[in-house]
Order: C-alpha cells, then sequence, then structure tokens
DNA sequence: GTCTATATCCAGATAGAC
DNA sequence: GTCTATCTGGATATAGAC
C-alpha cells in the first residue's frame, strides 16, 4: 500500500542518476517491482511522479527546518549560544550538516536531481539557489553578524564572510555526489577549513 | 562549408539548457537551419555530436590553457610576480577568469551541459572535477604554496587557503550560470571576497 | 549536401480482463 | 491494484531523388 511511497523514492534514485529524460516509466515500474501500466493506479503521468517529488520534498524540507532549526534556521537562538561556542562546536555542527546532506536518501537524492534539473526553468534555477546557496548564505550571514555585533568576529562583511565559510561547504557537497568514495576525504578538509576559519577570523584569536 | 561547426555550436547550446536526451536531432538541425536528416551527412549519430562536442572542447581547452596560462597555469612563472603583485592585479585576474568563462561561447556552454551530464558516467563526473574543481584549486595550493615560502602569505595550509579562495568562485560562477542577470552583483561579490582574502592573509598587513 | 519519404523503434499512456 | 494487449506520437536513422 506504500507503493505509492515506493514509486516517489525509486523515481527519484533514477531521475538523480540519469536525469528525468533519460528514465522511462518502465525503469521506475520495474525498479518497484510492478508493470508500468499499474504505476498509472498511482499517478495520472509521468510528469505528476516528477511533481509528488517536489510536493513530498517541500514537506520533507519544511519538517526539516523546522524540528532540526539548529543546522540551518533561526540565528537568533544560536546567536547567544555562539557568543561561546568553541571551535570543536563549529565543526560537529558543519558535520552534522553534511551527514544529513550526504545520507539522508531524500535529501541526497533530490539535491543531485536539481543540480541536473536545474536550468530547465525559472522556478527550478531560483528553487536551486535558494535551497543550496542562498538558505544557507542568508543563515551564516545574520549569525555571522550577530557575532560580530557582540565582538566575538572580526569586523569585516558578514555577508562575504558567509560566502568565505559557505562555500567550500557547497564545493565538497558537490565533489561528494560525484565521488562518494571521497567522503572522508572531503570530511577532512571541510575541517581543516572551519578551523582556519575559526582561527583567523575570531577577534578573541591570540596570533 | 562550416555547417559542421555550427551543429556542435548550436547542439552545445541546447544540451547546456535542456540536456542530451531532452534534445531531439530534429532541434538540432532546426537550430542550424536544416533538416534532421541532412545532418547525418556531417555526424553518423546523434552521439557523435556528443563526442564531437568533447573533442572540439579539449581542443580548446588546450589551446587556452597553453596560451593564456597566466589564468590557470603555470604558477611558477606567476610566483615570481606574485611576491609582488598588488590587491588590484588580484581582483583584475579574477575578473579576467570569470569574464571568459562566463563569456566565451563554448567554454559557458560546455560548463552548463557538465553540469547537467555530470553523473552519467565516471568519465563525465572526472571530467567535471578535474576542469571545474581540481584544475583550479591544484594551481592556486601549488602558488599560495610559494608565496607562503616567500614570506608574502600566511603560514597556513596551502591546500585549505586555496579551497577558501577557490570555492567562493566557483559558487558565484554557478550562481551566474542560473541567474545571468546577477553577474554584476556576482562581480562585486567576488571583487570583495579577493580583497578581503587579500588583506586577511597577506603576511605583511597591517592589522 | 540538402531535401522528402519512410523504416524502425520505443516511450508515454489507455482499455479492459482478472 | 495488477496484469496483457494495444494505441499513439515522437525520435533516431536510412534510402534515394535532386
Amino acid at each position: 500500500m506504500d507503493t505509492k511511497q515506493k514509486i516517489l523514492l525509486e523515481a527519484l534514485r533514477l531521475f538523480s542518476q540519469r536525469g528525468y529524460d533519460a528514465v522511462s516509466v518502465e525503469q521506475i515500474a520495474a525498479a518497484v517491482g510492478i508493470k508500468a501500466p499499474s504505476l498509472y493506479k498511482h499517478y495520472k503521468s509521468k510528469q505528476d511522479i516528477f511533481h509528488a517529488i517536489f510536493d513530498e520534498t517541500a514537506r520533507r524540507y519544511d519538517e526539516f527546518t523546522d524540528t532540526i532549526s539548529v543546522h540551518v534556521n533561526n540565528s537568533e537562538e544560536d546567536a547567544k549560544t555562539f557568543e561561546e561556542i568553541t571551535e570543536d562546536d563549529l565543526v560537529e555542527k558543519v558535520k552534522a550538516l553534511i551527514s544529513y546532506s550526504l545520507h539522508d536518501e531524500y535529501v541526497s537524492r533530490f539535491r543531485r536531481m536539481m543540480t541536473i534539473e536545474q536550468y530547465r526553468s525559472k522556478e527550478l534555477s531560483d528553487l536551486y539557489s535558494q535551497r543550496y546557496v542562498h538558505q544557507i548564505h542568508n543563515y551564516h550571514t545574520e549569525l555571522f553578524g550577530k557575532m560580530i555585533a557582540a565582538g566575538v568576529l572580526a569586523e569585516e562583511d558578514p555577508c562575504i564572510l558567509a560566502m568565505m565559510y559557505d562555500a567550500p561547504i557547497l564545493v565538497l557537497l558537490g565533489e561528494c555526489d560525484r565521488h562518494p568514495e571521497k567522503e572522508e576525504e572531503c570530511r577532512k578538509k571541510l575541517e581543516a577549513h572551519v578551523r582556519l576559519f575559526y582561527r583567523t577570523f575570531n577577534s578573541r584569536r591570540k596570533g
């Protein structure tokens, strides 16, 4: 009875590997374990499956940003604790975000699919930028702004600071999407990056 | 007689917008101004066009790295001048790279196509990483290593420094590919980023 | 080297039995 | 809700005239 859900997950898996056009409904059906016509009892078209993936992902995304707001949302709450945050705390925070982004079936597959389909329409371009660039960037811009105001971060443009902090995360995430076997290597680079950033811009630093 | 070249350029344009599978040979032919069957006098199949694009781009890429080695290649030559390079020089250098990457028809279209097709095979994943991540990263790692040795850059891991410097360039390039109208905004952010990086890690800095 | 006509194939989708 | 059989359209590719 959760065939409907299984269709979404398998379609997403296939779309994230080869893109929407390269995947046939027959292949999706085969992955689910049924024949292609049976699939039309659950969704009225291939496009309908595509759209359902977006709805489902939006739902999960809202859930995520609501519950685990620690990662991306509400820098107001974080700002207080960030005044006393250690370098290790920052590292753990980023590692948690990476683990979730790489290993949640839905999240990782959807990101790959979006990477493939991002130029298909203005809506998709906007969604990609919003979800994978601006969201995390705006969060850090706001957060760093408050940390600067609190005197714990060097007085630089928080937007540029955030970009310097964010961009390596996004690039390493992309690298892991292409080469999953490099996850450990990327994690190490990411950690080194966060530590360098912290040591460099923390205004209480010694050297 | 350069219909053959025009086919490549138009196919690349279409592939870079919608991806290989979503583009029909009829659409390519129409863009060139001929009928689909005529196209088979120049290339024996659609796949053949795809491969020709790679060959042509590889050729242009080699040309580029040979002639304009200033941008990406041969950090040995650059290292000497970099000891005396100004902040403005650095900014101009990056702006030139961005202008070329965004406005050269072949380069920009091919990058977008690669972004769409990067997961199709290990070969494509490797090529993407090599050309759009590692190449520029290795260059800056080497360069920064020499600048550190020369005493003009802070003594940090050159690999991580390079990532901090590179990643924002890659992310902003991606943003411009999705939203060409934001080029000016991205250029400004990029300049601010380069200046912040320079001021922060230049070991002759005052504050 | 371009065209029209056509062969061939396969994908998305529907009909209707079970 | 699954299946088999089938319709239909569109895509790659070829044949052969000009």
